[in-house]
DNA sequence: GCCCACCCGTAC
DNA sequence: GACGTACGGGTGGGCC
């Protein structure tokens, strides 16, 4: 269960103890067969199992008393000293119902010295404040002193429930006399005194009477009767019983509700569990409704022979879409090794053919260019559809083999990235266990990993060929899941296949094409830093007066604040006074050594980051650079690099500069950098529909001198740069969701300054601000919030009860439509410009995507045509209501291409 | 030796 | 605390 399948805001909260108790004493003396008692155990099972079903959202939390002493009986030496020790057929039952909500993915709280009921009566408040409902499940009426509007309970065995006006019928007292109430009547089970003979009848008549229990024991000589002094006789305890009653709302505990999730049930320990307990019925569902016989009887085959292979290639020629999947030597396609493949068209079924399997003593099996001669026509037909998990791996990896996949119709990876980019990581594994309850074998089970990890070349063929296949069953499998649910969405369909799916063979060849990079240049590079780096070393050891180590924040602290007391101007998140490069900035102006620091430093981070590593990044066969682009990482849409990652290349400091100088064109070639100008902002001029930004893109104005010209009221041609900078810092602020604070930092002006430049700056562009607060407001209502396209973010933290969390994900909430449209945006261009540039069949290829730039090689003698070309598709990959403006150059070098 | 948190800095 | 999205280097501490 996720929270898009239930959107309803409610906290489950599951009184673990209360049913424990009930259930032991509510069923007969049941055991399995091994003698084991059960009955407890199988009542809080059917409870827990029919809370599941009924539950609509998934936040839930089974709360249970924690062994040991309480406050109470701190307070009350003999707090329950009347109640018996707890019978060993109970206590045997403890940890089975522990383990059993661990199977079932329900978080298990327990907290020292206090009572279930302190915790849960925290948890109810903390999820009132944040504007959540409450259902408290629990068999123990006392628990009815925390209902409220919101807070309701269900004795979920006997479903019934008590909200403000089930507690006034049932106890003839409100809610929030129940308290009193339960003073009054005192509790025998847990040797609470109260007022002797004053049951809930009484307890009740004289509450009503005299309004709450201050004012019963005001008014106690006016009570007659034994039962008058009964009461008076009493008055000393109350206020000790009234505390013992009370449910502690308020306990210092780190439970954030927000985390407090189901996780997916662990289905094979679930089995096994109840199995071992001999609960037959549930065992028959839970194979009724989460393993059809497919998922059981896997039908999974290692096919080497060749008449086998045949077989399957004529099924699956055959068939509409199958799901497939390589196994390989290494997680890097441009180096690995192909060692197998595996198919599945129907779920339970799938088949492993080795080709490189090689240990001692491992099988014979069919020719690797005798397979891929008779598979490879099937994976370049395009009519023939394909499923994959991350597929684009292995398209780089069959396209070393001469191979070109086609028809990919679907991955799996990216389904669920589409379906929600946060709700899990997007590897198989976490798929399985997330969308099927199915826990996979994983590579490192079958690999080893660290130092013991084996090729996969060296997996025994018997642990390979089920791993495999299960790879590609799982695979079939998750589609059938997760794209049902995405056509549910149409626009989450057509961002998967309209978008995403389309890119994957176009990223593809920008990985295997790589990018070719001037080694020579980074080495001199880095050796004149290595000199510079040096002297600045030594110059800071002399002013520090002792050598240290400049990379080590701790020990620049301790040289900078301690050593020579400078002030500290700012503390990290954890408490440390902060080395930042701004900090450092504000202390260059009186000392000598942050200076040098921060130089050091700047150096320090391009040369080990840049010119020293990427050189190394060279792939010996091609003699290029082949980052991998991650296409179900960021939250947004937004494309992500690694290894190397390509789209953090310095340019913004002349140093910085220097390296992109190292990305160049091959001969014949130059560097085509084309980039969309002011994307984001365009964007938001769009979605906001403001006039005077919409003005200022129209007219094709600098859009930072007029937001400086509006917000400083000068005119246009007199902005000063200060002004213009001022403007800049606001209009990228804003889009960050970033505060009066952060924009006063950002410019270095006082935060009231600051306030009066966005109050300015909101009067003169009111769109933007009502774009901001329906942004906030549609977050909060749905949960999520959209691109022009579609494409959905969730936030789950956008109703959290903790500040902080919640503005960061209000800040989230407003900058996504923006960043994510600009991704969709280049995403859609990159599909054009790639078909336009496949179809022309030349030299030219996208070789990088750096979110709103796009990197080409041209020939020399095409570059104007393609220059061209792709401004053109690129600015006609969106309609919106300003102009898309794509700024274009070239060069030798990336450096020289801006 | 491996893993991870933390701090910091690079990009858009 | 205070600016969104990423990746990655270095340090240093914990663990085996």
């Amino acid at each position: 269960m996720t929270s898009n399948t239930h959107p309803k805001n409610i906290l489950y909260l599951v009184d673990g103890s209360s049913y424990l108790y009930r259930a032991f004493h509510a069923l007969p003396n049941l055991t399995n067969s091994n003698g084991e008692p059960t009955g407890a155990l199988l009542g809080v099972a059917n409870m827990l199992r029919r809370l599941l079903k009924e539950a609509e959202s998934d936040q839930v939390v089974v709360v249970f008393d924690a062994p040991g002493p309480t406050f109470r009986h701190e307070r009350y030496p003999d707090y329950k000293a009347n109640r018996p020790s707890m019978p060993s057929d109970l206590r045997k039952q403890i940890e089975p119902i522990h383990e059993l909500v661990g199977n079932l993915g329900m978080p298990l709280v327990q907290v020292e010295g206090v009572e279930a009921d302190d915790v849960i009566g925290t948890l109810a408040v903390r999820a009132e404040k944040a504007g959540m409902d409450c259902v408290i499940s629990t068999g123990d009426k006392d628990l009815a002193q925390l209902v409220t509007g919101r807070v309701t309970l269900v004795n979920t065995m006997t479903d019934s429930h008590l909200d403000c006006a089930g507690v006034e019928e049932k106890f003839g007292v409100a809610p929030e006399r129940f308290i009193d109430f339960l003073t009054l009547t005192g509790d025998k089970s847990d040797n609470i005194p109260g007022v002797d003979k004053c049951g809930p009848k009484t307890a009740a008549k004289w509450l009503e009477q005299y309004g709450s229990l201050d004012e019963v024991i005001a008014h106690a000589d006016e009570i007659g009767g034994k039962i008058g002094e009964y009461l008076r006789n009493a008055i000393p305890t109350l206020p000790l019983s009234r505390e013992l009653v009370t449910i502690k709302t308020d306990l210092d505990i780190d439970l954030p509700i927000d985390e407090l999730h189901l996780r997916p049930a662990d289905q094979e320990t679930l089995r096994t569990f109840l199995q071992r307990y001999e609960f037959n019925s549930w065992l028959k569902e839970l194979g009724q409704e989460d393993a059809p016989p497919e998922h059981t009887e896997t039908r999974y085959s290692t096919i080497t022979d060749e008449a086998e292979l045949n077989g399957w290639i004529k099924r699956l020629q055959a068939a509409e879409l199958f799901a497939f999947d390589t196994e390989t030597t290494a997680l890097d396609p441009m180096r690995a090794q192909l060692v197998g493949l595996s198919f599945a068209i129907e779920p339970g079924e799938a088949a492993y053919v080795p080709v490189g399997h090689d240990y001692p003593g491992a099988p014979t099996q069919l020719d690797l260019d005798r397979v891929l001669k008779a598979i490879g026509p099937l994976l370049e037909d395009t009519s023939l559809g394909k499923i994959g998990q991350h597929i684009k791996y292995d398209m780089n990896v069959l396209s070393r083999y001469g191979i070109t996949l086609d028809g990919v119709a679907f991955d799996t990876m990216l389904e669920s990235y589409v379906f929600n980019s946060t709700g899990s990581r997007h590897d198989m594994d976490s798929l399985a266990l997330k969308y099927l309850g199915r826990k996979t074998t994983h590579y490192e089970d079958v690999a080893g990993k660290g130092a013991k990890q084996i090729s996969f070349s060296q997996v025994r063929l018997e642990d390979a060929g089920h791993y495999a296949a299960e790879d590609a069953d799982i695979t079939l499998q998750l589609h059938q899941h997760l794209w049902p649910r995405l056509e549910d969405s149409p626009s989450l369909a057509r961002v998967l296949t309209e978008i995403e799916i389309p890119l994957v063979p176009v990223l593809a060849r920008m990985e295997q094409r790589g990018v070719l990079i001037d080694a020579d240049l980074l080495h001199a590079q880095s050796r004149e830093m290595a000199t510079q780096m040096a002297r600045l070393e030594k110059q800071a050891h002399g002013e520090a007066g002792q050598p240290f180590n400049l990379g080590s924040p701790k020990q620049l602290q301790q040289i900078l604040f301690e050593k020579l007391e400078l002030p500290v101007i700012r503390k990290t998140p954890k408490g440390q006074p902060s080395t930042a490069e701004d900090v450092l900035q504000e202390l260059s102006g009186n000392y000598a050594l942050p200076r040098l620091i921060l130089e050091h430093r700047s150096l320090s981070k391009l040369k080990s980051t840049y010119t020293d590593r990427l050189p190394g990044d060279i792939n010996p066969e091609t003699g290029r650079v082949h980052t991998s682009y991650h296409q179900a990482v960021a939250a947004t849409g937004r494309l992500s690099s690694s290894g190397p990652n390509l789209q953090n290349i310095p340019i913004r400091s002349e140093l910085g500069r220097r390296i992109r100088k190292a990305f160049i064109a091959p001969p014949g070639m130059v560097i085509l950098a084309c980039d969309y100008s002011q994307i984001e902002l365009r964007i938001m001029a769009h979605i906001s529909g403001d006039k005077g930004l919409l003005k200022a893109f129209r007219e094709g104005v600098d859009v930072h001198r007029a937001t400086a010209g509006e917000v400083f009221d000068t005119p246009y041609d007199e902005v000063s740069s200060q002004q213009r900078r001022a403007a800049k810092a606001i209009n990228f602020g804003l889009m960050y969701g970033m505060s009066a604070f952060g924009l006063a930092r950002q410019l270095d002006v006082d935060r009231s300054e600051a306030q009066t430049y966005m109050d300015t700056y909101f009067a003169r562009y009111p769109g933007v601000r009502s774009f901001m607060d329906s942004t906030r407001e549609t977050a909060s209502g749905q949960g999520f919030v959209e691109t022009l396209f579609g494409r959905r973010l969730y936030l789950p933290d956008i109703k959290a009860s903790n500040m902080q969390r919640r503005q960061a994900a209000e800040r989230a909430a407003i900058n996504a439509p923006m960043q994510g449209t600009a991704a969709d945006i280049i995403k859609r261009a990159m599909i054009t410009v790639d078909a336009w540039l496949e179809a022309e069949q030349t030299e030219t290829q996208l070789v990088m995507q750096v979110h709103d730039e796009l990197v080409l090689e041209v020939p020399e003698a095409r570059l104007e045509e393609v220059q061209a070309g792709v401004s053109e598709r690129m600015s006609g990959a969106a309609n919106l209501d300003v102009p898309l403006v794509v700024d274009a150059g070239y060069g030798p070098d990336w450096d020289s291409a801006h």
